[in-house]
DNA sequence: CATGAATGAGCCTTCATTCAT
DNA sequence: CATGAATGAAGGCTCATTCAT
């Protein structure tokens, strides 16, 4: 191949690749918005720039193309806590950080939260995407483990406790926070940021 | 109306209840194994013994099918541990008794436990069972913080600690064995069992 | 058979045929409550005393049902107007008469005589009851001619017209009136009153 | 959007609407031939060279498909008589061209006419197409009197009698002919040929 | 490439009808 | 006799998927 019909080539590729981009990022704008249960192909291509008819063209099936999102949705999940413990001079700052990051990811990204459960759930029914969910799964508790061992650290504590058992517990507070914020709940994100702080100093000392 | 008659109404009213917690275990059934989404009434019908035209002499609609059967669901959910609590004598009977049986209803419980996240969630995206859903969780709620507080009772110690903030710890670690559990990690439950003792000493002391 | 058992017998006949009347009427405020096309045998036994099986019972089939109530719908449509026929003494009483007649049908049995445009209408589609819907139709034209001929004598008056068309006239003018009416349109009845007289004026002099 | 493109986009939508009174027409087959209780989206379907599924891609639901057909339906229905009213020289031009325009309807578009009223009655149970029918119903009765009035200019005659009032006889009549001729007379055409001279010499003087 | 027309399986629901009790 | 439980066909509708243009 020429040097030329190989960079034209990588443009195709690159096109492609960023219109699954493009239309997995609309399929988690539908998912987020509807559930995995109500989100039909339609819906999808209506809140992007594309007919339906070109969903099939970029993406097998609908499995594909849910699957290629949940992968998508892996990169908003997983850092959002490093700036925080980067950041964090003291204990007492990490753990202000760490809840008020939970607290305000509550309240600005609560149907993206929702989306995230939802699709756990779903893998577990459903074969295709499952392992996807794992991952990401395993990196959020990494993520939640940065910022346990970092406060140990500042706060001069140990942790006597899994990776895994610390991810749960914060996970089921923010899924119970969640519950209530989307019930109706106004408080249920200060009542996070002040649960939050509470757990961390039980869990590590 | 006369004696026999009532009799015999109240039989059939009998009969009828009857035949609505028959179908409602049905539909438990297939939604236990397909979850939510996937599962149809034609598929319900085809767990239980009838026709799927009955469904809908028995329940005015799919709604309310499922909606007695999130209902029907509580009554096993909400009471797992009680006896675990009532005959524990000492704060090691009960930590072992509530990890023990924690792990024993995931092993024997697993696609009912996702079937209640399922639910759980897809409340999150349709009022019609949020109602009952929330209802479930608090009962829930206080059935874990009674254990939280006999423990403390049990072992002389305090807890400094919220009963949601509590439930929500315990449903996480649930949860977080419940996935690896159904992605065919053999040990889960033991994990669980492991880890339930610990977490539970470290909330309470 | 013996006259004791020819009387029981009879008895049960007189009953099988009263239920048979009691259905019916209930059939046809159903009818004239949904239409035709909206009006199912559940509704129809809501409406009676008696459960829906008995429908069945009674009726070979839904169309044996309804024919019947058909037929029996004749009697009330059919000698409305002769007690005005009779009793009135000049042609003005019975303009007056007949218009006001009409006027006040429309304002009291407007739903069952939309139900009648509604049967006429469905025995041009099925073949079941048209036998009957063209009896009544016939006995509907007798009548309304009874009151032109009538009227053509007390003015002193020939008639140069068919009785079916004297019957077609009034008929659409009633018709006209219905649709009216059961538009919306309050003043249907009078203006239908100020009409007749009219209209029997030019078909009559 | 450059002008080729919307020369694209206009051909759509012309084949779009094309297809919707394609089907439209298929609807109106099945519904004259069926009637409105009777006559099913996979009926109408059946009678086009499409499936079912494509009824609902053209239109949101069967009342927007029927609401349409009626609609189209109007089309056929108020110019009839026009022609006639223009060509007729005399009165007795126009008596015979109205007679005969009415007989070689009732001959040859007896089912359409048939559902007409079907709908108009239909239109008295559910408001959904009410504004239609009676719309329509105004276009004809616009179209009769336009007749009326030209035979009472050639006729050198005046008319004593509301629009409503002659179109209310005249469809009447048409009414009762029709009847007659689904019933199987085979002179019902040329009885309501006979009759309608009648009547307008009666009703104009 | 992209469109959107078309298909057909499948969903929830209604309903006439049958039949055991 | 009467009930009402049960059936299954049929209806309106949604939607993933295919494919001609």
């Amino acid at each position: 191949m020429t040097q030329a019909k190989e960079r034209i080539s990588r443009r195709a590729v690159d096109k492609f690749a960023q219109r699954r981009e493009q239309l997995a990022e609309s399929a988690l704008q539908a998912l987020a918005e509807l559930g995995y249960a109500r989100t039909s192909l339609r819906e999808i291509a209506q809140k992007s720039d594309f007919s339906h008819g070109v969903l099939h063209y970029y993406f097998a099936d609908k499995v594909e193309l849910l699957t290629y999102s949940v992968r998508k949705f892996e990169e908003i999940c997983v850092t959002r806590y490093d700036d925080v413990v980067a950041e964090a001079g003291t204990a007492a700052d990490l753990e202000r950080g760490f809840a008020e990051t939970m607290a305000t990811t509550l309240r600005n990204d609560a149907t993206m939260h929702r989306l995230w459960y939802d699709l756990r759930n779903q893998s577990l029914y459903e074969e295709s995407f499952r392992a996807d969910v794992l991952d990401i799964d395993e990196r959020r508790q990494a993520m939640v483990w940065r910022v346990v061992e970092r406060y140990a650290e500042l706060a001069g504590a140990t942790v006597d406790l899994a990776p895994s058992a610390a991810y749960a517990a914060f996970d089921g507070l923010f899924q119970q926070a969640l519950l209530r914020r989307l019930a109706g709940r106004e408080t249920a994100a200060d009542e996070l940021a002040d649960a939050v702080p509470r757990i961390l100093a039980l869990l590590v000392r």
